[in-house]
DNA sequence: GTCTATAGGTAGATAGAC
DNA sequence: GTCTATCTACCTATAGAC
């Protein structure tokens, strides 16, 4: 699957699973080499140094799980198609690479300094304000309830994305294998969009 | 602060602390013994070895975190009630250790075959099936609406403790200080509360 | 118990042959 | 471009004086 990769390409494909398997501290120049196939002298001729590598490792994952937000933020969809299209979309991208929130969650945690500002130059920081002004303007039309917009993104995004960075303690937790926790995943899809749906229903709750 | 503990107290207070922040692999066994005073002569004589000091900071981290969702799962309090100490009490507890969920979830992440089986000998394994029989009678009865349990369960410790897994990302994105977050999190309490409430309210929906 | 000194191993990085 | 060999630095762990 790799193998029609050049050397450059195989070796960012190796660096990439090793470095989100272990992290920037635990990961091994030598691990990188052998998974890519070469030796650790090449692995110095095309990234001069760990942190040079490491650095094109993470702002590609970076840049493959920020866009993925920004559909939630940007799109210019009715509020509840936008969710169940993001909510959808973005189960099936974070099933499909399940390691990738806690890699970048956590080396972001450990690098602040180095990585925020580095972002920054990306210009591709998330933003949601579209969505905030959005939220806003149903919740005064009465089509929502009245939430703070901010806590209802954070609401979302944290019901998709903990799943994946807590699974080995969901797993443990409900006693599941890893293929009953595939369906786990798939069930939230409908049942996030409900829920979500339902706290947002304009009727006043009588509940206490 | 740590004056008036003894060495071998103070070694474990320091070496909490430098693990929390660099993880496993990114720990040094001589900045340890500097943040506690000592030599590293003096650590491997206390604990034999890198590996032994880890797995006392991480058993001690793990139930830290866990028996506090277990006042979720096992106490006898009314569904709403207890929902709403839970939430209370967590998001104070998470606030005083804010780097503690990355910390044990990251590395059950990265070492999942050593510590699941060591967990399951601690005898401490969360255990959701008390709560999940609460909301499944409550439904029953008519006063929530019908909901899988373990998805409820998931949803709410998600919007608790994924704020502060993804503490540095959703600061970039919301361009708030650290001051700002602490009342931004001290705000989530009300939210998460009325969040769940509204979502459970029996009445249908009427949304599209 | 606490220290210094050092052994023994491995990491990242470089030099140089091909 | 790709390899082998090696340098230098650092890390864990141990030995042994006090």
């Amino acid at each position: 699957m790799t193998k029609d990769l050049d050397t450059e390409g195989r070796v960012l494909e190796a660096a990439k699973r090793v470095f989100i398997r272990k992290g920037y501290a635990g990961a091994r120049m030598q691990e990188i080499a052998d998974e890519a196939g070469i030796n650790k002298g090449l692995l110095h001729y095309y990234f001069k140094s760990k942190d040079n590598l490491f650095s094109a490792i993470f702002e590609q994952a970076f840049r493959e799980m920020v866009p993925r937000q920004n559909e939630l933020f940007e799109s210019d969809l009715p509020l509840f198609i936008k969710l169940e299209q993001f909510v959808e979309r973005y189960l099936d991208f974070l099933s499909e690479h399940p390691y990738l929130p806690a890699f970048v969650l956590l080396e972001l945690q450990r690098h602040p300094e180095a990585f925020l500002q580095r972002i920054s130059g990306m210009d591709m920081k998330p933003n949601p304000m579209k969505l905030v002004m959005q939220i806003q303007m149903e919740a005064q039309k009465g089509a929502i309830r009245i939430i703070n917009p901010i806590h209802l993104v954070v609401n979302i995004l944290s019901m998709c994305v903990f799943p994946f960075v807590a699974r080995p303690m969901m797993q443990a937790m409900l006693q599941v294998s890893d293929a009953d926790y595939a369906l786990f995943i798939r069930d939230r899809k409908e049942v996030i969009v409900d829920f979500v749906k339902n706290a947002l229903h304009p009727a006043p709750s009588t509940l206490h």
